[in-house]
DNA sequence: CTCCAAAAACTAGCGGTGCTAGGAACGAGT
DNA sequence: ACTCGTTCCTAGCACCGCTAGTTTTTGGAG
């Protein structure tokens, strides 16, 4: 048994190096610079191997999307928690959603942007993806007012998913994102949007 | 001057005849189905001809892009116009918005996700996409409230693209779809959200 | 220690991509 | 009719994801 075991512990170490190497190179360079030659280039294995651990190219993306979904889950637990009160653990998740947007853009398009197998939205879905939208039915639930707190929870994430995307997409310019977020949570919280003037 | 107002008028038709099979074909078969030879066979032509178009891949979808927000302005005012009364206006734009991403996958693609070298919320943006975030403003201003009105058109378009790239990558099931646009509708025109409850 | 079968990893290659260099064919002006 | 510049095509480059077939490694039996 010692053998086997030792097999497939270095089966899953080499694994976690291919997703290791691909999420690098993907944060480093873009998704469109991760090849399967230079994946294989940088874990020090032929290309053929990596086939043995993943189905296909989509499928090392979907690990590395998997990975994103985890730590993206626990920075909105983490933002939720460190917020003074209910009313505000909404503005603190949106701010913490768009800066895991920000600051891990490939990680962020493996997740949401790019073609990946995995189930969202049905009980099938990992369950760091539940947890990451436990967090914003959470945020959402103070300033329902007997909305569906699933839509609402949904249609706030994909605001924001849209405030990111374009903006990283060079649609919608940099300047000023903190006041369009800023709108968006005076739009969900009910508060009286913030008249303040657009400073330019 | 014949000959040459000739050659330019066939040159072209040429051009135009290869921005329409590039549209055709990936509305038809998405995007990764445009190729290169694909196109060239399509048109008659051998590929290099389309090179002498288009500096590349890249500039053909631009184009269709461009195509594309004509189009988009021209539904978006429609949709303005044919609303009853001011306060109308918003709902029936971001109807209009995300009808036009449900039905022109490809084209939407083209102008918000993929990669293309065109000027976005600047002066030199082209004239139609100008138009279309008009269309934009013109929906948001009663329901400003002080906000600036270009960073609110900003957000409201986000949020819809964000519903409508969600949706389209299967992140977000279709079902009530209906319910969450009517969801943003309500956050942005500051009535009070409709409590219709989930049907299901 | 030797041998052999099975497992593992490699080399080489397929059909495809965007793009381009170099030569052939065409057509307008003399 | 003959240049000669323009236009277009053939062929090919370097790359892509992926796989068939072969070589190497490896673990256990004699």
């Amino acid at each position: 048994m010692s053998i086997q075991t030792r097999k497939e512990r270095e089966r899953a170490e080499r694994e976690k190096l291919i997703i290791t190497a691909a999420r690098d190179l993907a944060e480093a360079e873009g998704w469109e610079a991760v090849t399967t030659r230079r994946l294989a280039d940088q874990v020090e294995y032929s290309q053929p191997v990596l086939y043995s651990h993943f189905k296909g190219k989509d499928a090392i993306v979907t690990a590395v999307a998997l990975e994103g979904i985890t730590e993206m889950a626990a920075d909105l637990r983490a933002a939720r928690l460190s917020a003074p009160g209910p009313d505000a653990v909404l503005p603190a998740i949106c701010a913490a959603y768009v800066a895991f947007a920000e600051q891990r853009p490939a990680l962020y398009d493996a997740m949401f942007r790019q073609r990946v197998d995995l189930p969202f939205a049905t009980p099938e879905a990992p369950p760091a993806l539940q947890e990451a939208f436990g967090e914003f039915l959470e945020a959402v639930r103070p300033h329902a007012h007997g909305t569906d707190l699933g839509l609402l929870a949904e249609t706030l994430w994909a605001a924001l998913h849209g405030l990111a995307t374009l903006m990283r997409g060079g649609r919608i310019p940099r300047e000023f994102h903190d006041q369009r977020l800023a709108i968006l949570v005076a739009r969900f919280t009910g508060e009286a949007s913030d008249g303040t003037a657009r400073p330019a």
